[in-house]
DNA sequence: TTATTTGTAGGTTGACATTTG
DNA sequence: GCAAATGTCAACCTACAAATA
């Protein structure tokens, strides 16, 4: 029997111990679940603590921490020990950031400068016409020799060649390596940490994999590695997510000594990286030359080498860099999720690098970008800036602390028929003292849309006092 | 302290006890794993009862239970109440059956006489010289509303069209279209039931997203519905992976009635239904004319269209049919592993549906199977036929029983530089009392080349007498 | 600093279902 | 048809680790 009054303790969550049937744990999951969906409990609450809710049921507590340690699973909710239980920021919000269908100013998703596909007509014809139905077949899964050499070319012209002991296999997209590595390399329940602040579809697709994601702290240089360190000796962490260049989405850029740093812990606890390189072509914009992970632990590191941005984001086409001692597993992996990347758009891919019109336009969108940049400067004369952020694709606007979440702001934005993601979306962890919006600089369709967009958000900051 | 003498009942497996250390189950699960893939437990091999090797290592025996649960999941083992704990038939061998890289006569992989391929010629001009590269962009995702009435173009022509209560998806390929359904209609731990022999690469992929399959008997019309109905009101089943016609790899039909009685099941037990059809272009030589399971069961089966073996399998274009309840589940999770099927190859696809070209090449392609199929008969008269096995891309061969294990067959018969799978690569279970070979038909490069390795293929089954 | 609160992990108990002889 | 062997599952117990006041 309950011994406690319950009264003078409320629980954050009374749940209907009437419609509670065996077995316990997912009947109260169901509950917690539908309580968590309608609304009842909402993003930041915590939950009542393992012991209470026990108490207050008549069960034992561990039965509690079972439906927690589900709902974790789910990524409902998260538990800190010490602290207490917690519903997820995200909640059960899809965080797939998805090209906007509506009709509306985007300052959301992160395109390409698409304007410069022109530049590729040539290309397509070119290979059109010299038989590339003879391409259509299931030969060379893991990508023609043509083909790395291609991709070897380009990062030695990045003034960043790959190493003899690294294989590389031509991907699907960036989005597609992704979900190969977190499906072939790592187990439902492993452990990867990763920036507190990260690529959404990277914390979507690890949901799916059943992959847990741990945030590890940053500061304006990136991550800690200091934190990092710590992080792995507490918790047995499987791997490392990282974006050393242009995180998505607070845009730091990890200097050489943080590199080898972090290459150095990954080392001693044996962590898989994932290098993620969306942005590749900016390394020869950066006059520091930091090395690429890679480089510095070739024996651990796959290095996601997109196309998307380098190309164009509708040819599908990324590399990915692994160790030799991978082959195996990589490459069956992605025979069993993929089978293979049609060879007509790699042989693309590879026929622009190698005949330069791949040079021209990454010319040409780091053209756009700056414009892009000028642009946004001239509206947020005060927002984050360095070196390097003026052909970056996207910008952070940080926000004063209010009590508003980012979900509702977002919501607010889009009655003003303007998208724009907050910095919530791309927490893993629930501890963010930080607060702000990624703006892309990449997905209008003209700078004078992009210059209305970036006014009307100035307005909506002003006046909520966000800014 | 252990009470039982050992010596009376040994053991099939004996852990060291002094490599043991805490916890239990990791480190009995590491010796597990070490053992089975060493060779000193060979598949088929009955793992000790729980409750002995409790008594031996002198632990709870609920420990080994969670050993052995895991070793399940990861595919090493498999448990059946009241029999005993088997090590599986894969064991850890890759399953993936991948293009061959060796000099040898491929009986192997199921290719798709990509001698068609020059009909695409005049398609691919068409589309490269149409502006092809204003396609190249991050647009309709799921595919453009041209490319999904091509589809449906398609479907009507061979006399299933879809409905309207279902979405459709171009996805890269039918393994990606696989891929995405275990990825995101399933979760880990969840069961499907599947044909006692099936696609191993679903096998395979099944593994990697944490999926557990659960064998189905069949007799020679295919999966038993019984047995279905059997097996869901036993177990917790999640859904069914079938390939109604054609089944690879026995090549099994199911007919009118079986599908209604199995669709009748499904509903009833709301399994999620993963229809491959794989071969959709042969529902047109069925004079029977079943209905597609899609078509009895629409709000529940997810419809798995390749083009590979319809137009070409290096376009890496498939089509999904999915309940339109289940859509921003399935966009989404498409979106985050692969984001969009580039526009290129779809719109090749569409063209050639479109043009008629998708049907000189399907007539083409038959005339080649037709061509491939009777010098098999040749070779084996004898071999399980029925009306509709003259236009198949591959044909099964029943071995008699010996005590050779499929891999050896398998390895024998690549020392002479023959490649050909065994029952056993595409078998869930362990209790097969059928044992066969898969002959490709599709693989090799001309008729003579196929009928060397036919040749070959009898003389070591006469020589072995194993038909 | 230390005690308290809170979550996590490993292992145990007991009930139960299926297979087999 | 029953008893023994065997695997599975839910719930509980105990020890421990982190966060906080």
């Amino acid at each position: 029997m309950p011994i406690n009054d319950f009264n003078s303790h409320p629980l954050s969550w009374y749940p209907n111990k009437e419609r509670l049937n065996r077995p316990l744990y997912k009947s109260l999951l169901h509950e917690l679940k539908a309580a968590i969906e309608d609304g009842s409990l909402l993003p930041g609450t915590m939950l009542p603590p393992q012991r209470e809710l026990a108490d207050y049921l008549d069960v034992n507590f561990t039965t509690i921490t079972r439906v927690y340690k589900l709902s974790a699973q789910l990524g409902l909710t998260y538990g800190i020990t010490g602290k207490g239980t917690y519903v997820s920021p995200s909640g059960i919000d899809p965080l797939t950031i998805n090209t906007s269908p509506q009709h509306l100013i985007d300052l959301g998703f992160i395109a390409s400068y698409e304007q410069t596909n022109y530049l590729l007509d040539k290309t397509l014809r070119k290979v059109a016409s010299l038989g590339a139905s003879q391409l259509l077949t299931y030969a060379s899964p893991t990508g023609r020799d043509i083909d790395k050499a291609a991709f070897r070319q380009y990062l030695t012209w990045l003034g960043h060649p790959l190493l003899p002991e690294q294989n590389v296999l031509v991907t699907a997209g960036g989005e597609n390596s992704l979900s190969l590595l977190l499906n072939v390399i790592f187990s439902p329940g492993d452990l990867i940490a990763v920036d507190e602040f990260t690529y959404s579809n990277f914390i979507a697709t690890a949901k799916l994999n059943g992959v847990r994601l741990i945030a590890i702290k940053n500061d304006e240089q990136g991550m800690i590695p200091a934190e990092l360190e710590r992080i792995c000796k507490l918790n047995n962490i499987n791997g490392l997510y990282i974006i050393p260049e242009y995180n998505n989405p607070t845009g730091r850029i990890l200097d050489s000594h943080r590199r080898q740093e972090i290459a150095q812990i990954a080392k001693h606890h044996q962590l898989k990286i994932i290098e993620d390189d969306y942005l590749s072509f900016l390394s020869k914009a950066n006059p520091a030359r930091p090395p690429k992970i890679f480089q510095l632990l070739p024996q651990q590191t796959f290095y996601v080498c997109s196309m998307s941005k380098v190309i164009t984001s509708g040819l599908r086409v990324a590399y990915l860099a692994y160790p030799k001692s991978m082959g195996r597993q990589v490459e069956n992996g992605f025979f069993n999720t993929t089978v293979k990347t049609s060879t007509l758009n790699t042989a693309i891919a590879t026929n622009a690098i190698q005949s330069g019109v791949a040079k021209k336009i990454i010319q040409e969108k780091i053209n756009y970008a700056q414009k892009m940049n000028s642009i946004f400067n001239h509206v947020f004369p005060f927002a984050p800036t360095n070196e390097l952020t003026n052909n970056v694709f996207f910008r952070r606007l940080p926000l004063k602390n209010s009590r508003k979440s980012g979900k509702d702001i977002e919501k607010e934005l889009l009655s003003r028929h303007l998208r724009c993601f907050h910095s919530q979306r791309f927490s893993v962890a629930a501890t963010t003292n930080e607060s702000f919006l990624r703006v892309s600089l990449s997905a209008t369709n003209s700078r004078d849309e992009l210059l209305a967009g970036l006014k009307k958000l100035r307005e909506y900051l002003g006046e909520k006092k966000l800014i």
